[in-house]
DNA sequence: CTGAAAGCGCTTACAG
DNA sequence: CTGAAAGCGCTTACAG
């Protein structure tokens, strides 16, 4: 591996010659004569410049850091795909390079400690909440990113108080989803949620139930079911809740992929969509217009996050800028799986 | 930021012991009141060593970079998800970092140039062949990536003759699908492959040839169509195929998005499937098993591909092995959308 | 158990 | 137009 300093030799100048002439081809630091004399050595010794060695010393790496604290491939979720895709869209646009730590550790704090730990030293951050996380872990991984002094924006985790930069979900998507069925006269819904400490199925949760007391409706804990977001448990879950006889008219469920599964378990009891039961979704994965019926669904603008959130981003590391929030909203796609209760 | 050099002068030792503690926390070479006064001071300033700086001193970096030649973001395609998560999951599991530099040039060859400058000096490198290279830009991409001295294996291409670490499939699918179509009695099979200058298409396009001959059948150019990979191209292109007049009995598709559309566009001309005709996608992506009626399709080990050129790379940057060349076997998901041509 | 010194491969004032 | 020198923040022989 030739270093800058075998082209100077064999071009006969100086390091600092050839380093100003390769940054900037158009400089006026080399003569025309040198700039021949070094491109010839480049070519002949297939020179490459070390890009380690120029990001320590010119201190700009042109590279994030993406700290995900999830111990599964990180493209098999539709989900985090769209999101990384919206990132990576404007992250290479502007120049960036994205860095991917492994995920080691037993927790989602000392997962995100090591993704630190390998990615100290680049020009920013983004850092994901994720089912994996409690709120308190959120909490705990920001405190750390803060003390760590490089620019970073959070993504995915409920609005925070915190004053970082953060793109976030207007209102958590259940809150419009059992607004929408509850006008349409629906009274008992289901709701298959991911898993019962996540972050944000609890915020979901939350949500879920404020929306049934502003329709003056009770709370029965009974209608809350744990999916773990996945097409088969979701299946699992709702077949078991169709036996313990649980009763019900619609069925909202965090993910399209959940919805995918209590499609598979409604039918196999033999109950039909809509007719019997209605059935909403989450995030207008690009397989709900494709379900029978088409998945009536609530789209949340993931692409769009990530780019928001890549550009706030890039704002911080190169002019500085205080702390922004983006709050997104999210949209009801109406299509087939949901008719008025009569 | 404090460095390395603060934590020695706070704990009253040398950057030395800083080090040699730091990298290995139970070394005898520092005594256990130094650690103790290490710890503190590392504490106190909240000290994280500078990933770049010791990437470049200790010459090894635990990153590999992963190039892909694809103007589009990486996690839309299912295919490409699917690979990166392999390629993850043993990567991070070894302990290295996966760095996706950005997409800058007008064509394949111009941008595995950046994004190799971007990329030099890391351990080791995965370059992928994509869509939108040609068989030279391949070739091309390889010598470039030799030249450059880092390790790499090669990735979604066609098995090459050159001795570089590559994982790649053993015949291409077409050559199954269509043959499975021939056993099932149809002859007339329209290809709906990706794009015409694309060398997978190109491959495909003649293991169907092949398979028509050993048939003793000829070769009817208006039997190939060009779907671009996706969903909704796939749909016009069989539109316009129908339109035409085109007569066949089964369509083979070389992904299941493009299955999609074909499905469509069946449906709309009044077609069933598969009385009226027989179709097979590429790849099992996980909505093929819910299509209607559930996809035919030949599953290739994508997931298992990445793994296995993950293990390659990481052996060569090791070890520095030989290069090796694995050749993965593709398999028929017989499901519904296929019936015999009476 | 500890430290001074050289070096990783570049960039960047600074002086001419 | 050109170059010597210091420095980026670490690691690693080497000597004691």
């Amino acid at each position: 591996m030739p270093g800058i300093r075998h082209i100077a030799e064999k071009a006969g100048v100086s390091k600092t010659v050839v380093s100003v002439y390769m940054n900037n081809p158009t400089t006026s630091r080399a003569s025309s004569a040198t700039k021949a004399r070094i491109d010839a050595a480049v070519r002949e010794l297939k020179f490459r410049p070390n890009a380690i060695a120029r990001s320590l010393s010119a201190r700009k790496s042109h590279v994030v850091g993406v700290l995900v604290p999830l111990n599964t491939p990180l493209s098999r979720s539709l989900f985090m795909s769209e999101m990384l895709s919206g990132l990576e869209s404007l992250f290479f646009q502007g120049g960036y390079s994205m860095l991917f730590p492994p995920t080691e550790g037993r927790n989602s704090s000392s997962m995100v400690r090591n993704q630190l730990d390998r990615a100290s030293g680049y020009d920013g951050l983004v850092l994901f909440g994720t089912r994996f996380c409690t709120i308190d872990d959120m909490e705990a991984n920001i405190s750390e990113l803060s003390a760590a002094g490089i620019p970073f924006v959070v993504l995915n985790m409920p609005t925070l108080k915190f004053s970082v930069n953060q793109v976030s979900f207007h209102t958590p998507p259940s809150a419009g989803a059992a607004r929408f069925l509850l006008e349409m006269g629906h009274r008992r819904i289901l709701f298959m949620a991911g898993a019962p400490r996540a972050a944000d199925s609890q915020a979901e949760v939350r949500m879920y139930r404020a929306a049934l007391k502003s329709f003056g409706l009770d709370w029965d804990a009974e209608l809350v079911v744990y999916g773990n977001y996945e097409h088969q448990e979701a299946r699992a879950a709702m077949g078991e809740a169709l036996r313990r006889g649980v009763e019900f008219s619609a069925v909202y469920c965090l993910t399209d992929a959940m919805a995918l599964g209590v499609y598979e378990a409604l039918a196999e009891a033999g109950l039909h969509i809509p007719a019997d039961v209605s059935v909403v979704g989450k995030n207008d994965s690009f397989f709900a217009r494709f379900m029978n019926p088409p998945l009536t669904t609530v789209r949340v603008p993931i692409f769009e996050a990530g780019v928001r959130a890549a550009e706030i981003l890039v704002n911080a590391m190169e002019k500085d800028e205080a702390p922004r929030k983006v709050i997104l909203n999210n949209e009801l796609i109406n299509r087939l799986s949901v008719r008025v209760k009569k």
